[in-house]
DNA sequence: TAAAAATACTCCATAGGTATTTTAT
DNA sequence: ATAAAATACCTATGGAGTATTTTTA
């Protein structure tokens, strides 16, 4: 049962009378009848009673209209939607997230993209960088938004950011205000260190970092979220190496000092499927950098 | 966007193979190739990702393979149910009928073929015969179940059963208990005749069988329901001229009699529309007329 | 008798086949 | 180097057109 032969049928169920239906599919009398006659021959059963005078819907026809609007209706809908998914005006987007990118101008992003692609869906995960490079290559990702990894053949990445890392002290702390602060300095300071469960990379650099100014840090507390480690400063248990956009998160009674010299930074790196291309990735990237770029031109507002 | 069309993609999205899709679809490998081209062609999308290695869906193509295998499904669907629907295995009935015929068989009936036909709707209206003829006229009635009528030349018409009218009379009442009665011993009975307004012909027939016998009945209450002619004759009201059928209600208390000579009779005709023929109006009629003959046959049981 | 559906036929578009080329790993 | 998709080209089915016949109200 063909389309064409459904539209058919809709046409004359509509109008009821051969020669009009005909015009209005714009074709002429002839072959309407044959093709009615082929659907009523594919569904061995007679869909019109019909004379020179007047055509009816059958009990079989009555039967077969709604359904036959329905399918058309399903079609027409399908090729219009798929063709949109293709255009990048609709669809699906799974988007996988460190969660110090909260804090470096995703959401904003976000906010963007939504307003210009109404009709897209966006799934937001929060996964470590390993496991976004894992869920992307089994498709279970779209985008993924990592720490600095080396991405595999088959994925691209596009950094957004690169930014120092600060030192993040309780007010009334001996280095509070100061505006630089050697690294050495923090040598026998409680450091409250992100988790490395959550995020191996961050926790092994800033390990590195000190051990290469030629000191172990004391490790007291060992958190799973970017503001907790904020909210342990604030409460005067300890300094913390953070990526410098966690300022703009404007936790009180915690200053932030730079370190003297190069020190290492965070990275912000958008990865994605190298094949077949989602045209929304490119549009979300957009956003991304807009947004991101944004957010390091105002560091402070 | 044609069903064939679908089919392909369909059946590529789960093969991921052109050759071994084209196996499964029965054709050969390059007519495969061109009617995914087309497809992708007719809605301005690539659906698939595809080298001589691997053949991967798109964004898009993942868009449409529900839908697609959606359509395909009600599209199947739509074919079998209509050809049932021609078989007369599937469908909807409306059926008109006057209320006696409740005391005919015809709850019998319906029982039966719904057993025969359990995948038919039968809906149940209870209309006057004149209601039933212009319902069935307008195609919102597949059949009625009328008192004797002149049926329109489109409309086919089937006597069911003819049974005597008989008398209705209260025990204790000087008739009761009489063999047979004549229609002029009820002159000076209180009548309770059936509601003009829901069965004229019934009432009418009444009044005629009375004015050729020379006298005019005192009508005392006209009601709606044959339970109620019965329930008012039960409690004395007066006597009734009711269909021989009602005697199988089993109402306490009440006695029927025969009238002497022949009197008119209370007719049962089923009425449908003459073209298009429904399928199952011809099998409800059989079971219509089956049940209908068996009541005649054990007219006390 | 007249309006409309069905039939007869012709033509051409296109679905599908075979042979071959291109491509990507 | 090889497996697999794309292309080229041919054939034949069948969809659509015109002319005509049949049907029935």
């Amino acid at each position: 049962m063909e389309t064409r032969l459904l539209r058919y049928f809709v046409a004359l169920a509509e109008e009821l009378h051969f020669g009009r239906a005909a015009t209005r599919l714009s074709i002429s009398q002839p072959p309407l009848s044959v093709a009615i006659k082929q659907l009523e021959e594919q569904v061995q059963a007679q869909l019109f009673e019909r004379n020179s005078k007047e055509v009816r819907l059958t009990a079989a026809g009555e039967h077969l209209l709604p359904r036959a609007r329905q399918i058309l209706s399903l079609t027409s809908q399908a090729a219009q939607e798929t063709t949109d998914v293709a255009r990048g005006v609709r669809g699906h987007l799974r988007v996988g997230f460190v969660g110090s990118s909260l804090y470096r101008g995703v959401p904003q992003a976000l906010e963007a993209f939504q307003k210009q692609h109404p009709q897209v869906r966006v799934d937001m995960l929060e996964l470590n960088s390993a496991e976004q490079l894992q869920e992307l290559q089994q498709a279970r990702l779209d985008l993924g938004l990592v720490h600095s990894v080396q991405p595999p053949e088959d994925i691209s990445s596009q950094m957004l950011m690169e930014e120092p890392f600060l030192v993040a002290i309780p007010e009334g702390h001996r280095l509070s205000s100061r505006k630089e602060i050697d690294l050495l300095e923090l040598k026998d300071e409680r450091l409250i260190l992100f988790s490395a469960q959550v995020s191996p990379v961050y926790h092994q650099r800033i390990y590195q970092m000190c051990q290469s100014r030629g000191f172990t840090p004391e490790i007291r507390h060992e958190v799973r979220h970017w503001l907790s480690v904020l909210s342990l400063v604030s409460l005067g248990q300890g300094v913390a190496i953070v990526p410098a956009a966690l300022q703009r998160v404007g936790m009180p009674r915690v200053t932030f000092s730079q370190f003297v010299g190069d020190q290492a930074t965070s990275e912000l790196l958008a990865v994605w499927r190298r094949k077949p291309t989602n045209p929304l990735v490119q549009s979300l990237l957009g956003c991304l950098q807009t947004a991101v770029d944004d957010i390091a031109v105002h560091p402070l507002d």
